[in-house]
DNA sequence: GTGCGCAGCTTATCGTTGATAAATAACTTT
DNA sequence: AAAGTTATTTATCAACGATAAGCTGCGCAC
């Protein structure tokens, strides 16, 4: 059977999303493109390179919104450009730590241009709203790969209750969080980091 | 030879130093110890329960500032706290991806209930403090893993620099960020955080 | 159409890794 | 001195990423 590169991320993709990183075998892969192992190693030189495929990938399925649309303000830019990359990494079972762990290797300038100049139209410097996106995706990733981190429960839930009966600022702060969900939280802190280029501009 | 916990903690952390935690094996630890390998499975569950202790001790010697002063305003306990902490990540090398490994496991609740107490002082909501704490958290994670996740060099300087001469924001956005380093990058996004909470006090 | 050459896979195998089971040594308790 | 506990060793496992070498089938020159 004939398999190309596009064939190996998109199995590679399903697989992860089965196992998780951390079972994702070149093996495994193998065995669902109906392929020996040593296979992918015609394709790719390793594995890194495989994880640096699925990570463009994943990205560029779901990751949409890169470019700033021209009814929209530069705050509704930045919100639906976080929001697409979060959900980008979230669309896949530790999507995140596959981020985190490949190269950056970004290829296409011309979307990273055209943010630049939505926020530099609104008064920032160019370093400024380099920074400023910089600052968002890291804050993004930090988000999405602490939302993945989930095991099965968190652990000994009850014993935060009994030691927050003695705190009242952590009995309330911890009601709230656990009222409200990881996406709520995301955008709050999102909300701080706009809020916060806001006073700036 | 006896070996203790804390033993193989301190070895497990210089050793982490030296080879990073794609080289960190068990039995290299081991070795440095003078013992057998699965002599570190008397002591640790296994190699991920180490991890955490490792995690543990890593912000225990570096993740000073804790609590915040009397004499200090919150933003200013704000930042110190998360220099504090970004410090104890870039204390060790992989220290990001160790941390970000490793499962929360919090002990001791009374520095988070001091913070707390000192956000809702200034006005937010025992919430909103969480909130706002968490938010910096992640972003301290996301910033220290990018940093930390230097290969030897950027790759395609040179033609990142010939594709930036058609576009006019990229070329100064990027000379902004050459002059200044990991740090001024860090602080702005910090300082974005905390000016967005300014707004909401 | 015959043979050359390369793309693309298979088979075989390597060294390393995390982990477990069982045997053993040392020290305590009774 | 016997029994038990603590902490290690030896032996061994299955799984992993990776490499080397061999096999297969297609396309093209002549």
């Amino acid at each position: 059977m004939k398999i190309d590169r596009d064939q190996i991320v998109d199995t590679a993709l399903t697989v992860l999303n089965e196992v998780g990183v951390d079972g994702l075998s070149t093996r495994l892969i193998a065995q669902r493109l109906g392929v020996q192992q040593p296979a992918l190693y015609w394709h790719f030189k390793g594995k890194q390179a495989l994880l640096a495929a699925m990570n463009l990938e994943m990205l560029k399925r779901r990751h949409t919104r890169r470019t700033p649309l021209a009814s929209e303000t530069w705050q509704d830019f930045l919100r639906a450009n976080a929001r697409s990359f979060r959900s980008a990494l979230l669309a896949w079972r530790d999507g995140a730590r596959v981020h985190a762990g490949t190269e950056a290797e970004s290829t296409d300038l011309d979307p990273i241009e055209a943010q630049l100049e939505c926020l530099v139209a609104a008064g920032f410097t160019p370093g400024q709203a380099l920074e400023l996106q910089i600052a968002i995706g890291r804050y993004v990733v930090g988000c999405v790969l602490e939302e993945q981190a989930n095991t099965a429960d968190p652990p000994g839930e009850a014993a935060l209750d009994a030691a927050a009966q003695t705190r009242p600022n952590l009995a309330k702060a911890i009601a709230h969080y656990r009222a409200s969900g990881h996406e709520a939280l995301f955008e709050a802190g999102l909300d701080l980091l706009i809020r916060g280029a806001e006073s700036k501009s």
